[in-house]
RNA sequence: CGCGGAGUAGAGCAGUCCGGUAGCUCGUCGGGCUCAUAACCCGGAGGUCAUGUGGUUCAAAUCCCAUCUCCGCAACCA
């Protein structure tokens, strides 16, 4: 049997601290659609994703709501894995950092590398907030005030380990500039060389003794794992490394062949991540795409600002992938996208509906109508059969290629290109007047052929993005193959097989009546 | 002068690396078709490609320079 070639991929681990909404959702579903992609395309994907549970602020949620915060923590991992189901994530693994083997290896990496040096013990020092028990930087801090509850803060210090940054600085640097594309988009790599390597690094605190809810240092118990070193291990404790070594599954998956992430922890993921590798003598992740935020309007979503959108509550109005298709093809490349109510309705009601599924209705309706529903034989031309193939194949390619650049919108289009052609394609051969004469019936055929196979090659790319509705399109084509080899030629759809009835893949959206009841849904709340 | 990115039709974007008819989606106006989900197709209008009577060139959205505007980052909240 072939070896099937390895590939691992990660979402960041979402913070259990509430709900997710829509803009928290895009990283899963962006690393979802490529995983589907890389498996599509015959490699052995290895797709993790979980929840970061430990920290200050999940300590006073939980005591605020007067639940401990294993309990507290629970609730809302339940919720966010829920909500990742609802999205149709195809994750092999979901950890949580309070996962036990998670733990023990945190712990044991937290040892070594104390051992090694590479952790000293010091002073922390920042602006504190009595009432709140949190530490604030001195950028947070500028008003003086508390974040949270809006009292003064004072300078405060308090006993911390630290990580020696500096050290690995310049082996990171060369990394850097050897691989160019290890981060991308690329203007994030000059953010952080030019901000943070150049002038160069200060060391991380890597432990807090003011709260208790993380992983606690063996050695020092009254000191708690400080976030990084306890989120960020995720990627290897995921894959069975126990703090030494890893098994079988991290020998096969690691390095990670890419880490999905937002762009507000860059910092983390291009510097303190690869150090933290480094420091332990494993390899370093080959790609990291720290993907755009999804705006609200023209503002960044926020409770107080009163524009969350709940990915259930899309859901519910759009379905699955009436969501992930907004979310993939509205999101740019390298800037931020934005989401409103109109806009999921214009992009579900044009390409979803009418461009795409109403090419389904009206090819499978006449493969019916024409052909009492059996994929008939070629056997003729037009004059447009030419452009329409050329355009499967550039569809094609532009899927592809741009999958593998991460430019999922850019994939997604291309792949609609096939759509719009071939709706052309139909009014260009006008089957209906082909059906009056007889003669033309080899035409007919070579017509309709054309546009099943099209339909076909649509389903096949368009099971990354779109996983539901592509298997509906196959299925009524009664295809299996969704490899994406499968969709590279040309005319594999076999000649005599039978056709689905014609059926309402996205049923059009009524544009004022849906708004109306999503703005009564939201004055209920 | 902190660092980086961006400014292209009413909106959202591609094109810029490798100079050579300004392109896509949506919206809008007009027409066509009837297989189809009031869907689909065609055509029109709409852009001095931020500014500079800048530079290089036979030729600049694309390369160089200056200016303006917007956005991101600037160290431990994830």
């Amino acid at each position: 049997m072939e070896n099937k070639k390895a590939f691992y991929i990660t979402t960041a681990i979402a913070y259990a601290s509430g709900k997710p909404h829509i803009g928290n959702v895009y990283d899963p579903v962006a690393a979802d659609a490529v995983a589907r992609f890389k498996r599509s395309q015959g490699y052995d994907v290895f797709f993790c994703t979980g929840t970061d549970e430990h920290g200050q602020k999940i300590e006073n949620k939980a005591t605020a709501a007067g639940v401990t915060p294993q309990q507290f923590v629970d609730g809302v991992a339940g919720q966010i894995k829920d909500i990742w189901d609802m999205l149709g994530i195809s994750y092999d693994h979901f950890i949580r950092t309070t996962d036990s083997y998670h733990i023990s290896a945190v712990q044991k990496i937290f040892e070594r590398l104390l051992a090694q040096g590479d952790i000293y013990k010091d002073k922390y020092e920042g602006w504190y907030c009595e009432p709140c028990e949190s530490f604030f930087t001195d950028t947070q801090a500028e008003s003086g005030v508390c974040l949270d509850c809006g009292r003064p803060l004072r300078r405060e210090h308090e006993e911390a380990y630290f990580f020696k940054m500096s050290k690995y600085q310049d082996r990171l640097m060369k990394y850097i500039d050897e691989n160019p594309d290890f981060i991308i988009p690329d203007s994030r790599r000059k953010e952080m060389v030019n901000n943070f390597l150049k002038p160069g690094l200060q060391d991380l605190c890597v432990s807090r003794s003011s709260f208790t809810w993380g992983i606690p240092v063996l050695s020092d118990p009254k000191h708690v794992t400080y976030v990084w070193l306890d989120a960020l291990t995720n990627y290897i404790t995921a894959l069975g490394f126990d703090g030494e070594q890893g098994g079988e599954k991290y020998a096969k998956y690691w390095p990670a062949d890419v880490h999905i992430i937002g762009k507000d922890i860059i910092r983390f993921h291009m510097i303190y991540w690869p150090i933290f590798l480094m420091a332990l003598g494993e390899p370093l992740p080959k790609k990291i795409f720290a993907h755009p935020w999804m705006l609200s309007g023209m503002d960044k979503m926020s409770k107080s600002r009163g524009n969350v959108v709940y990915p259930d509550d899309l859901i519910r109005h759009f379905g699955l992938d009436g969501v992930r298709y907004y979310l993939l093809s509205e999101m740019p490349f390298a800037s931020d996208g934005t989401i409103t109510y109109e806009n999921v309705i214009l992009r579900y009601n044009n390409d979803l509906a009418n461009t795409l599924g109403n090419l389904v209705a009206r090819t499978l309706s006449m493969t019916k109508k024409y052909f009492g529903g059996v994929i008939p034989s070629p056997e003729g031309t037009t004059e447009f059969d030419e452009d329409l193939k050329a355009t499967a194949k550039a569809a094609y390619d532009g899927y592809v290629n741009n999958m593998e650049e991460y430019h999922l919108s850019d994939a997604l289009d291309a792949v609609f290109s096939l759509a719009r052609r071939a709706n052309k394609y139909i009014d260009e051969t006008a089957p209906w007047a082909l059906a009056k004469d007889e003669e033309k019936r080899p035409v007919l055929a070579t017509v309709i052929y054309n546009l099943l196979e099209c339909i076909r090659i649509l389903g096949v790319l368009l099971t990354s993005a779109i996983p539901t509705s592509a298997e509906k399109i196959l299925a009524s084509l009664g295809v299996n193959d969704q490899t994406l080899e499968s969709a590279k030629e040309y005319g594999k759809l076999a000649v005599g097989g039978e056709v689905g009835e014609s059926f309402v893949l996205f049923a059009r959206i009524d544009s004022q009546k849906k708004l109306a009841e999503i703005e009564a849904e939201n004055a209920a709340k």
